[in-house]
DNA sequence: TCGCAAACTTAGCATAGGCTAAATTTATAT
DNA sequence: ATATAAATTTAGCCTATGCTAAGTTTGCGA
């Protein structure tokens, strides 16, 4: 139980495995506003019938020309497909990519919640932390989330 | 326990709202590089006596001329201090954040290996996640982590 | 001590992701 | 039908973060 909480939590003597490690952070990082941008997409998708520019500008909080850059990114890259002036549609892979996303995205919300966060903050911090999850952590995270659920359901407490 | 795991998670009624949330996130990145550069100068500093350029580049998996571009910028934003071709010390503010960084660090780690994910991968997912975690989310994973380490105790069977 | 290797810096380049201002196209309302 | 408004795009700018190649400084071994 003595939790060496003043110890360097990284392993100095192998750089190389240490390195690959903040090389996956970094390709994270790279993929992150493509899995917003299609989760967002898909919403207004199926909300408003179309996704337009404007509309992910407002919710993203960024400047249209900012959402037209990236979006001609996406499209170079495959997730988004759409024609000058018209409104914005995904392709197969951009489909994908936005199911798996609202998926975590649900799954860290869901677990944020069980585990007593106040409902805005959870939003907020799953926000970000939904695209650091490896397969193999969403998996124990969501075996964790019936845990604590059952565990509180039958007469425990959690203050 | 109907988990509508197909409706879009994101109120698209308030975009102010929903705007709030990814600046936070974009808040949260560009502290990020700080964070992980001051926690591993840190260990450095305690491990070797000294935080040597060459190290962090090889630690970071980035070349030197970019570990020496970040380090000037951290200077003006005040976390380190290094005078030309000596090595790097960390100010008040510096410490302060690789304390901080640590500990969340530890924690998150702590939660990961307590739910059951195997000690690379949840190296891996740590280093990302710890970045978008909240104090109040950090107060309550630090509870849940507690809980499911007693459950598991006390004859617990999580698989 | 002095020459070479290691460490650090500078210069120059690239891409991603921001911005504002101005141009262009599309949609709407009279 | 046409003027005006709204939406989108382009142009031009910025910073952060990455790179390689080349220069400079430091440190060490012979
Ligand atoms: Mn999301
Ligand atoms: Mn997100
Ligand atoms: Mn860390
Ligand atoms: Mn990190």
């Amino acid at each position: 139980m003595a939790e060496d909480r003043d110890m360097p939590v990284i392993d100095l003597q192998d750089s190389g495995k240490r390195a690959a490690l903040f090389e996956r952070i970094r390709r994270d990082h790279s993929v992150e506003i493509a899995e917003d941008y299609v989760e967002l997409i898909a919403d207004l998708i199926e909300t408003n019938g179309e996704a337009r520019l404007v509309d992910l500008a407002d919710l993203l909080g960024v400047s249209r020309p900012t959402v037209n850059n990236t979006i001609q990114r996406l499209q170079k890259e495959g997730y988004v497909e759409s024609k000058p002036y018209r409104s914005i549609f995904l392709t197969d892979k951009g489909r994908a990519v936005a199911e798996h996303a609202r998926q975590r995205h649900h799954m860290v919300l869901d677990f944020l919640h069980t585990i007593g966060v106040p409902a805005d903050i959870a939003e907020a911090d799953a926000e970000g932390l939904e695209h650091h999850l490896s397969e193999q952590t969403l998996d124990c995270l969501a075996r964790a989330t019936e845990a604590l659920k059952k565990a509180s359901g039958h007469g425990g407490n959690q203050s």
